[in-house]
DNA sequence: GCTGAAAGGAGAATGAG
DNA sequence: CTCATTCTCCTTTCAGC
């Protein structure tokens, strides 16, 4: 799975992770490479998982979601059945569109994203906290994104 | 900017934003439409904004991604100079991947990506406490991401 | 390993009905 | 929206460095 990554590939993977796009063409101008080699190189950090895959960016304001927020969970405690309860809702509801679980006082980071701020607090009384599975939450409004799902580094 | 979406525009997100190089076939399968209406219905969401781009999304292990955090940041004060420069910081640095303005204590929420806690402890330091810009931090390491950058949800 | 070239086919993009 | 057409570009293969 960890396949060793050169100068070539890097940039490559720079070009991809702006433009999914790109044409071979482009991609063998940036890599310095022909169009050959750019794309087995391709293929093999395809296969090898490390390109996940290729999708759309969208706009969130675009699609009517105008309430986003990060939201501090703590389960009410931690059996395995809460902890898998709660992976269940969060892989089932749709406007929680990203989960962590983290070191600090609370077990997850929620990002969740809804029409606006009265269907985001429905959501989290009703679809959250009415579970029984959450102890304590800590909503963070996001007022202003500066910077969003940039691309990884390639350090 | 505001564009209405129909139920076939949905469906046309829902599948972009799953499979971003789906083919004009693909696409108009899922819609119930051939592929011409297809094709231009996606222009038209590409001109208004709506679909921002296409992008390879990667597997930041595979990139030796195996530090990643939420960070909670209080700035030093709030004058526009303050705010513009830690701005400006967050352009510039590649493993601020995330950051967004929030309601409640902190004034940013960030995510960091870096290769070992060590490269992300010396990031803090000497990248963003270092600049006198900030007040106060709280680091949440990532434990384990349960969900990833998910589609938005269509409302 | 890389290059360049070239063939075939798939699919994007456009215009007319 | 459908149909038909054009044309770009992907993908694979070849020979050669």
């Amino acid at each position: 799975m960890s396949l060793t990554l050169d100068d070539a590939d890097h940039r490559l993977l720079a070009v991809l992770q702006n433009n999914g796009k790109a044409s071979l063409q482009e991609l063998a101008e940036a890599a310095g490479l022909s169009q050959s080699p750019c794309w087995r190189r391709i293929k093999r950090m395809e296969d090898a998982g490390l390109i996940r895959g290729y999708v759309a960016r969208l706009d969130p304001k675009g699609l009517g979601l105008h309430a986003l927020a990060y939201v501090f969970v703590t389960l009410i405690d931690h059996r395995e059945e809460t902890i898998a309860g709660f992976g269940r809702l969060v892989a089932r509801e749709e406007r929680i569109v990203e989960c962590a679980s983290i070191t600090g006082s609370a077990d997850f980071i929620l990002k969740v994203a809804a029409k606006d701020p009265e269907d985001l607090e429905t959501f989290l009384m009703k679809g959250v906290l009415a579970t029984g599975m959450v102890r304590e939450s800590q909503t963070h409004f996001i007022l202003r994104q500066t910077k969003t799902r940039s691309p990884w580094p390639l350090l």
